[in-house]
DNA sequence: ATCAGTGCAAACGATTTGCACCTCG
DNA sequence: CGAGGTGCAAATCGTTTGCACTGAT
């Protein structure tokens, strides 16, 4: 058998790499903030013949999320589940009332991943991992109001 | 024009308080723990001639909301839309991973409401509000696991 | 009496699924 | 070659909406 190497350096194991598969990878990867399946969709190349089903989306990032390879949310907001690679750890984000961007955080203001949980309410839990979001007013938002 | 009092101690002005929003309120405010619409809906008793339209559960949550009455939330989980009254502040949950229970938090974990957030990503962002959930597992769950 | 609130059914948008075909390994 | 992956269309689920009717104030 012929020794070749894979143009990609990591993907999992066990799966079969295809072209789209590697394509949402990609996206997820090149992508600044989570994207939904529909954001994803929307920027697969219609001319490029890249116009893969949704429905392959949604079978892709269900596969991803089970290897661990992305994260799934759905907070406030408009409703849609939104998916992120699963980079180092966990991210948080501050997600701006008014023009609902989402600032990502530099870091977690909470240190408490895999750890006994120490609330009467809730003895006994150990806890995996956890989300935060803030809500509030970016910079550019609070200058907009300000008149 | 004869005064009498209300039943209902507290409820908001300007709206009419109607037999399906003081149920639904009353609905909210037995519950242990955030409703989805489905949830209420199933909650009242067809018996008693109560099925009132589920159109009309998500109305009044809207109106709930709108009023400030109620917390509207979707995390991660089964991705419906949950609602609890807005009671003394903000609540936060444990959720368990294994059988979806949320386990209201007696505190907070993180005190940061209204306070100008310090994190190089997000300067000048002021925050309002937020949310954390933590995911893990509950006693009940472990212990089913541990064999 | 009036107009907000309701019930019903139909519309909607996101996500899922069944099945035949295709393609990676 | 064969199991797993994909495309397409139809189904499903939670949620929303249009419209005529009802009931709280």
């Amino acid at each position: 058998m012929i020794e070749n190497k894979k143009d990609t350096s990591e993907y999992p194991n066990g799966i079969k790499w295809t072209k789209q598969r590697k394509r949402v990878y990609q996206i997820l990867d090149e992508a600044t903030q989570p994207l939904s399946a529909a954001q994803i969709y929307s920027r697969l190349d219609s001319e490029e013949q890249e116009k893969y089903a949704i429905s392959t989306i949604y079978r892709i990032l269900a596969v991803f999320e089970e290897l661990r390879l992305t994260d799934k949310t759905n907070w406030m907001g408009d409703g849609r589940i939104v998916y992120e690679l699963h980079r180092t750890g966990h991210t948080h984000y501050a997600v701006c009332l008014d023009c609902h961007r989402r600032i990502p955080l530099e870091q977690c203001p909470l240190h408490m991943n895999a750890c006994q949980l120490h609330d009467s309410q809730a003895e006994d839990f150990v806890v995996v991992s956890h989300k935060i979001e803030l809500y509030g007013y970016c910079k550019d938002c609070r200058a907009k109001h300000m008149d």
